[in-house]
DNA sequence: CCACATTAAGTAACTGGTTACGCAAATATA
DNA sequence: TATATTTGCGTAACCAGTTACTTAATGTGG
């Protein structure tokens, strides 16, 4: 293979978790579009949380995946666009706006969950010979939910200078 | 911790991934912001190529990061703009653009290097605990590598409907 | 030697995210 | 009860990538 990111080692990982990521969801993109589906990736998961809970706010959702509001106000207008999803304000705080799954929605369900089942092996396949990934990504995450890169690389600096 | 995506399974991890990849991606322009340092991520792979190899084109560059070439021409755009990186167009060939590293750049190196190096530190420390995980991340890398993620997504779907 | 194919690099339009800001509604406080 | 604070969500501007297209230079086969 011989790629030089890989070369990197520790350099290059940030790079290649971008470059994996991308790589992913364009395909992902690539598949919807050449197979004729009206959906987007991310929509699977709003869809999961909107059968699950009925109606949630944009506020709950961007908590739940723990995505900035703007960005699911953006996926929420277009699964809108697209009639999968309603919307109308609470009457007890009209701040809300309460989303659900449109008709139109749950009619096309089970067609988009055969495509989401069919993913969800790919994914499986992919982790087949990595049986600790999952968990010790995790652990990453959880690192940095506890003190982020900045902090940790700031906080690597000082060390450093004070050893000299 | 309790993370929806997490409990998702295979279902979440391409979206962690992107979460994650942004995270480290956003905090380290912070970084870079905070401390004044007129640089941005990916840069320290740009001022690596061209230490080790003197002159490089846009092309070559694409292929060792494996970024697609207008990814590069971004980037490198920029480093010209802050003075880092200067172009001449090879005599041989003048579709060529020939890029160096800068006078002010290698002056300034020594300082990034601090810099990059706590950021390997970091990488390091998140690492610690999970020892197999970038030999399990390249196995994954590998895979993709051989079949995208909508090729094996589309044979899967195909599988199933054989065994229905 | 000329027509055609390939290659290098630049540009445009788009994508899914982000932060920063603003406004209106609800809540807390003096 | 009037005022200050917080909350929900929408919008703008930005960011680092992508694909698709263009142009110019080079390479190649009849």
């Amino acid at each position: 293979m011989n790629d030089f990111l890989t070369e990197m080692e520790y350099v290059g990982l940030t790079s290649r978790l971008k470059r994996l990521s991308d790589s992913l969801l364009y395909s992902t993109k690539e598949l919807y579009k050449s197979e004729g589906l009206d959906i987007e990736p991310n929509w699977n998961l709003i869809f999961i949380l909107l059968q699950e809970n009925e109606t949630m706010t944009i506020t709950e959702i961007s908590e739940t995946l723990q995505f900035s509001h703007p960005a699911v106000v953006k996926i929420i207008n277009k699964m809108k666009k697209n009639g999968h999803i309603e919307t109308r304000t609470d009457t007890k705080d009209k701040r809300k706006q309460l989303l659900t799954l449109t008709e139109k929605a749950h009619k096309q369900l089970p067609v988009f969950e055969k495509y989401w089942t069919a993913g969800r092996k790919t994914v499986m396949d992919l982790l087949a010979d990595s049986p600790h990934f999952l968990e010790e990504f995790l652990k990453i995450e959880e690192k940095l939910n506890q003190s982020d890169y900045k902090d940790r690389t700031l906080k690597n600096l000082k060390n450093d200078e004070h050893s000299n």
